[in-house]
This record gives C-alpha cells, structure tokens and sequence, in this order.
DNA sequence: ATATAAAAAGACCTATATGTCTTTTTATAA
DNA sequence: TTATAAAAAGACATATAGGTCTTTTTATAT
C-alpha cells in the first residue's frame, strides 16, 4: 500500500516523538537502528521531513531531530502527502486517466468506498496518537 | 494502491472478455489500442496472464486471445494476486517484519481494516461483473 | 581558536517496474 | 508448400524507488 519511504518516515517521527518526550534529540544513525532501517537513507528521508517542516532539525554537537514545542498533531495524511505526492488519495483504482461520476470506470463507487476508508483512517491517526499507543505498550515500533 | 501493470491486466482482460461476448478474439495490438496501454508491454503482460492460465491465447492466424468456454468467474484478487504476487494482502502496513495481534504495530487493526475491505471487494468483483457493467452502459473502459 | 559531533548535501550505486525492439515460433489460408 | 498473421521470446532501454559513500556545513564543548 505504502511504499517502504512512507514506512520509514512515520516510524521515524514516531520514535523521534518518543525520545523527544524523554528529552532526547535522536540522531538519524540511532532512529535508524531503533526502527530497523537503512541509515543513510533515513538520513535523506528525514532531511525531506525537515524540509516539508514536519519535523526539526540542529546541526552539530548535541543536535538532533526533534519537533517545536507546540506541535500540531501530525496526520499519517501529512505524511503520505509529502513522501508519496498530492495525488495518493485521488488517482482512479482502474488506472483511467479521466473517471468521475459522469463517466466512471466499472470499479468507481466500490473503489472510493474502500479508498475513503484509508483515507480516513490516515487523517485520524497523527504520531502522537501512535506514539502514545507504543509508551501504553499496546504496540511496538519492533525496538524499545 | 495497485501497480501500472496490474491495471493494465485487468483491463485488457475486461476488454478480452467483451470482445469474446462477440465472438471476437482480439490480439494484443488491438486490446492496447482500446485500453489505452503500451502496445509491447501488454503483450508482455498477456504472456504472464496465459501462463498463470488466467486467459488462453492461440498464435497464428485467426488467433488472439479468449477465455475458454465455461471459466468460472475471475475475481480481481486472482489477477492482483497474479501480477503482484500472494503477499500483498498480508504484509504490515507499517513496514514491520513480524506484526501480529500479539505483537501489533501501532496501525494493525485500523489498517486491518481498510485492508479487508479492499480484499473484500477484490473478491467481489470479477472480470465478468466489470464486463457487464460496461455492456450496460454504466460504466466505461476508455474506449468502447 | 580548535576539536568534535552532529545534520546537510551531492555524487553515486542497485533493484524493480515499466516499456521497446527484434527475432522466433506456430496456426491458418491460399 | 508457401505466405501470412498472430503470439512468444529474448535482449534491450528508461524511469523510479530505494540505498550508499564521501564531503561540507554548523553548533557546541574544550
């Protein structure tokens, strides 16, 4: 469903939120070890979260990821859009480059129900919904 | 959601499936004219659709591609299941290797959900059930 | 000031999906 | 039996996703 950049850029933020609430500022070799990815391209995939301002970033001795203190709640929605594009959520399940109501391809209605679905589940679930999940230890992030 | 290719596959069976109705076996060049697809790369795709014996195909003159008389309905999950492989209804929407209810990724039963859904209607629907609906007129293949 | 530890950046590499071109095989019609 | 029309096959080509390596920049501690 997701490709494995999405996968990594939540379970980055997700761990990034955790180690934030314990006062910590990860680095991207340690997120990558905690959430079982490829470090240097975590690296890239958070330097692309940092510029799409999801998250924080400082430089140098004592730096990190980490996110301003008054966060908004971060959509999985948020997420998806600015790894995968705009389009994720709109494009036609039968591959037509022109489907609406008016001239739907034969998987429309049942396609937008489904698509809908994930939809709303994604725009529901944010990091910290997430996070919260991992620190009840109601789920795992597959390290800590 | 689902590949270029799987898209492609689905179509052109629709299409094979109508044209057969008229007693038509149509060729690949004919079928990626219709569907809109690559001309080549629907070939190809055909030849992997005769080999998981999905459609029936016959060289020379006259020949093209069919459905043996009496097919049981193919469902779209055949065809996905074909072209994408058996695990993509089972893998962890998260990206974690070994995710299970004991041990759920924070996302297991919402995305669970929206996956059944799909996997639901993939099973619903079948090439048959899409044909129909565009021989009514209630939906459209892009041409036709 | 200097050393150090961190992210950022850029150049590259690899795998997979997608797509094209050419040749071979095969069934049918003339 | 030969010409023809079709799929099959195989060798390429291109695009995108995923991944690595090296160098640069920058904040902090000494």
């Amino acid at each position: 469903m997701l490709g494995k950049t999405t996968e990594y850029a939540i379970r980055a933020l997700v761990y990034i939120y955790i180690q934030n609430m314990e006062g910590e500022r990860p680095g991207f070799k340690e997120i990558a070890k905690m959430i079982d990815s490829p470090e240097q391209f975590t690296g890239k995939v958070l330097q692309n979260l940092a510029r799409a301002e999801l998250v924080s970033s400082m430089k140098g001795r004592g730096g990190g990821f980490f996110f301003n203190e008054p966060t908004n709640p971060i959509t999985l929605f948020k997420v998806i859009e600015a790894i995968e594009g705009k389009e994720y959520f709109s494009k036609c399940g039968f591959g037509l480059k022109r489907c609406d109501a008016n001239n739907p391809c034969p998987l429309h209605d049942d396609y937008a129900y489904v698509r809908d679905s994930f939809f709303k589940m994604v725009n529901e679930k944010t990091i910290q919904s997430l996070a919260n999940k991992i620190n009840k230890r109601e789920a795992t992030l597959n390290r800590l």
